[in-house]
RNA sequence: GGCCCCGUAGCUCAAUUGGUUAGAGUGCCAGACUGUCGAUCUGGAUGUUGCCGGUUCGAAUCCGGUCGGGGUCGCCA
C-alpha cells in the first residue's frame, strides 16, 4: 500500500503538532459542515480528528465527501493543534487534529446490518451475526485486550516460579466418567473415535508421574452440556499440576497469582490470604457451595421452631427430614410493599420451592398470613431467631435440604440486589474446603465422586471409607469469586491401595478401571509422586474482573444457548462423501437441500 | 428434557390491551451549513409484525404448533 501508518490513531498529542504523518483506520464518524469536514478515524489504538478544508484542496474536500462509516481509509496531512477552545479532553489526541492532505480510500463500506458506534443498543443475536462489526466497538476491544494480558500475566508468574507449559492432546480417550463428551470419529479407526477432553485432568496427573513436577497450561476445554451465561460447550481452563505438595501449597500459588492478576492486569489490590469457608457453612449459611460473600443477608435455621408451629407445610418439612430455612430483610419493610413479596413468592415457586413464608415485623406486631398458626411465645422465638425487629421482613422457606437451599439461594442474591446490598467494584475471593469425598447417585444408586476419582480423601478419614463413606471429607478446595466458582482442584490419590478401595466404593471394578484409565493406574505403579493441583475457569474470572454478566463477552466467537455459531452458522451438514469416509451413517434424515459444503 | 421472558423498518423499541393507512428514535439517502466531536437543521425512502395454522366481521395483539435469541431447573465428575 502506498500510504502506510506513521502513526497510530492512539498515538498523536501535541508534541507531534507540525509533524507529517499518516494514518490508517476505519471512518468511525462523519462529521459534514459543508466546507468543513470532519472525520473519527479509528483503530485499535484510538481515535484521531481528521480535518478536510474545501478552500485548502477542492479535489481532496469531494472526495472525503463520499466517506461513510466503516470505510478503511488512508490519510497524509500534518498535525495542527486544534484552535482555542475547540479540543477534546475527553480523546487522548484531542489537543490535535490532522489536516487532510491526501486521502486513499483502501476499502469502502457496504451499508452496515449494525452500528458500531459503542453508544449504540445492539442485541445479542445481531451481536453473534456480526460478530466482525461487534469485535470493533471499543469495549470488547477492551475486554480481548484485557484477556490477553491477563494470560500474559499469568505466563509471567508460572514461568518465574519454573512451571512448565506443556501442551496435551486434543484427540483423546472417551472417559464415561464427567459430562458429556464431544466426540470426533477416527477415519482411520472406523467405528471408532476419540472424544475433545472436559479437561487436561488425567494428562497433567502423567505428567507428574514423568517427572515434570510444575506444570501449567491455558488451554481450552471442552464439555457436551446445555450453556449458561457462565458456560460455553469450550471454554478456557488455566490448569496448574504439582508435585512433592500439599493443600496449602496449591492455595498459596493462587492466591500469589490472583494477587498478581489483580495488580498487573487489573490494577487492583487484594489481600492474601483469602478466607476460607466449609462447604458444610457454606451451605447451611448461603444455601450454596460457591456463596457470594459481599454482602451478609445470611440463611438461619428455623426447623426446630418450625415444628412446634401448627403450620402444616413447616411441619411437614421437619418431619419428613427437610429444613426450614429463613433469611430476614433488616430494615427492608418500607422498600418491600405487599406487590413486591408477591413477586418474590413468585420467584421463589420458578426457582422450585412450594412457596415462600412471610412475616413483616411492624412494632410489635408481626404481620404475616401463617401468623395466625404461631403461639406468641413461638412468634418471639422466630423473631430472636431471625434476630428480627420492627421493619424488618422475614422470609421462609421449607421443603428439603437441597430445594430450600436452592430457593434462598437466589431469593438472598435477589434481595442484595433489589436492596442495593452488595458492594459495586468489590472482589471478594474465598476458598470453599471441606467438600465431601463423595455423594449418593439416587438415579444410579450408587456413590459418586463429587469431584473426581482421584481425589484423595483426608487422611484421617480413611479409616471409615467404607462404613461412613458419606462423611469423608476430601483434600479438595474450590476458589470462589463474588458468588462464582472461578476453580477448583484436590490432591490426588497416588496411593494404589486408596485408589483400588475408591473404586470399589464407586462400582468401578478392575476390570473397568484398567479399561477406562489403565494407561493413568500403570503410571501409579511405576513410581508416582504426592500431587495435586487446581484448574481455574479463565473466561468466568476475565467477565467477573470486567464487570460483565456472560462469558461470551470475553470470548471472540462464541456460541449462543443452543450452541451454535450465528456467525459461521456451525454447525453444518456434511457431504455424504466425508460420513461414508468415517463410517458413519444419521439416524435423522438429511433435509432436504441442506447439503452443500462438497469438499 | 421442564419452566419463564423475548421476536414489529438495517438497528433499538412503541402501538391506548382485538378496531381506520403499524409509529418513534437511530441508521440510510438527498440537501443546507467553516469548528464539530454520539454535530446540527430540512426533506425522503424503508415493514411477509420470525414462520405455519386456527379463532374472529376484524389479529402485531387471542389460541395451537414451529423456528430463533435469552434466563433458569435438571445436567455440568
Amino acid at each position: 500500500m502506498k500510504l502506510q501508518r506513521t502513526h497510530t490513531c492512539g498515538q498523536l498529542q501535541h508534541q507531534d503538532v507540525g509533524k507529517s504523518v499518516i494514518l490508517n483506520g476505519w471512518v468511525c464518524h462523519c462529521r459534514d459542515h459543508g466546507d468543513l469536514l470532519f472525520i473519527d478515524l479509528r483503530d485499535r489504538y484510538g481515535v484521531t480528528q481528521v480535518v478536510f478544508h474545501r478552500a485548502q484542496d477542492a479535489g481532496l474536500h469531494t472526495a472525503a465527501k463520499t466517506l461513510r462509516p466503516e470505510f478503511v481509509v488512508a490519510v497524509q496531512g500534518q498535525v495542527n493543534l486544534r484552535p482555542e477552545g475547540t479540543a477534546n479532553p475527553a480523546l487522548p489526541t484531542g489537543e490535535i487534529e490532522v489536516l487532510a492532505q491526501t486521502l486513499e480510500i483502501l476499502n469502502p463500506a457496504a451499508p452496515l446490518p449494525m452500528e458500531v458506534d459503542e453508544h449504540a443498543e445492539v442485541s445479542g443475536e445481531t451481536r453473534l451475526r456480526y460478530r466482525h462489526l461487534d469485535l470493533r466497538r471499543p469495549g470488547m476491544q477492551q475486554n480481548l485486550l484485557f484477556r490477553h494480558r491477563v494470560i500474559q500475566t499469568i505466563r509471567r508468574y508460572f514461568d518465574q516460579l519454573q512451571f512448565v507449559d506443556v501442551e496435551t492432546p486434543f484427540l483423546t480417550k472417551s472417559t464415561p466418567e464427567g459430562a458429556r463428551d464431544f466426540l470426533v470419529p477416527s477415519r482411520l479407526s472406523p467405528g471408532e473415535f476419540f472424544a475433545l477432553p472436559q479437561s487436561p485432568q488425567l494428562f497433567k496427573q502423567v505428567l507428574m508421574c514423568a517427572g515434570l513436577d510444575r506444570y501449567y497450561q491455558i488451554v481450552r476445554c471442552f464439555r457436551d452440556e446445555d450453556l449458561r451465561a457462565d458456560r460455553q460447550p469450550e471454554f478456557t481452563q488455566l490448569d496448574v499440576e504439582m508435585s512433592f505438595i500439599g493443600e496449602e501449597d496449591i492455595i498459596r500459588i493462587i492466591e500469589g497469582l490472583m494477587v498478581t492478576v489483580m495488580r498487573e492486569a487489573a490494577g487492583i489490590s487484594i489481600h492474601a490470604p483469602f478466607p476460607r469457608i466449609a462447604y458444610r457453612e457454606a451451605v447451611d449459611r448461603y444455601g450454596h457451595d460457591a456463596p457470594d460473600l459481599r454482602f451478609g443477608l445470611e440463611l438461619v435455621d428455623v426447623t426446630d421452631l418450625a415444628r412446634q408451629s401448627e403450620f402444616k407445610v413447616f411441619q411437614a418439612a421437619s418431619a419428613s427430614g427437610g429444613v426450614v430455612r429463613g433469611l430476614n430483610a433488616r430494615a427492608a419493610s418500607e422498600q418491600i410493599p405487599r406487590r413486591q413479596i408477591d413477586a418474590l413468592v413468585q420467584f421463589a415457586q420458578e426457582i422450585g420451592a412450594k412457596g415462600l413464608a412471610w412475616m413483616r415485623i411492624e412494632g410489635q406486631t408481626v404481620h404475616s398470613p401463617i401468623a395466625k398458626f404461631f403461639s406468641p411465645d413461638l412468634l418471639v422465638q422466630f423473631q430472636k431467631r431471625m434476630e428480627a425487629g420492627p421493619g424488618d421482613v422475614l422470609f421462609f422457606v421449607a421443603g428439603d435440604l437441597k430445594t430450600a437451599s436452592l430457593a434462598l439461594r437466589h431469593l438472598r442474591l435477589r434481595l442484595g440486589n433489589d436492596l442495593g446490598l452488595i458492594p459495586k467494584n468489590t472482589y471478594h475471593f474465598s476458598w470453599v474446603v471441606d467438600f465431601p469425598l463423595l455423594e449418593w447417585d439416587d438415579e444410579e444408586k450408587r456413590y459418586a465422586a463429587l469431584h473426581h476419582p482421584f481425589t484423595s480423601p483426608k487422611p484421617e478419614h480413611l479409616a471409615i471409607l467404607e462404613e461412613k463413606p458419606l462423611q469423608v471429607l476430601a483434600r479438595a478446595y474450590d476458589l470462589v469469586l463474588n458468588g462464582v466458582e472461578i476453580g477448583g482442584g484436590s490432591i490426588r490419590i497416588h496411593d494404589q491401595e486408596v485408589q483400588k478401595r475408591l473404586f470399589r466404593l464407586l462400582g468401578i471394578t478392575d476390570e473397568d478401571a484398567e479399561i477406562k484409565f489403565g494407561f493413568l493406574l500403570e503410571c501409579f505403579r511405576h513410581g508416582a509422586p504426592p500431587h495435586g493441583g487446581i484448574a481455574l475457569g479463565l473466561d468466568r474470572i476475565l467477565m467477573l474482573l470486567r464487570g460483565l454478566d456472560s462469558i461470551r463477552d470475553v470470548i471472540a466467537f462464541p456460541k449462543t444457548q443452543k450452541g451454535t455459531c450465528l456467525f459461521t452458522r456451525a454447525p453444518s451438514p456434511v457431504a455424504p462423501r466425508q460420513l461414508k469416509e468415517l463410517g458413519i451413517q444419521p439416524a435423522r434424515a438429511e433435509k432436504p437441500g441442506s447439503i452443500s459444503h462438497e469438499k
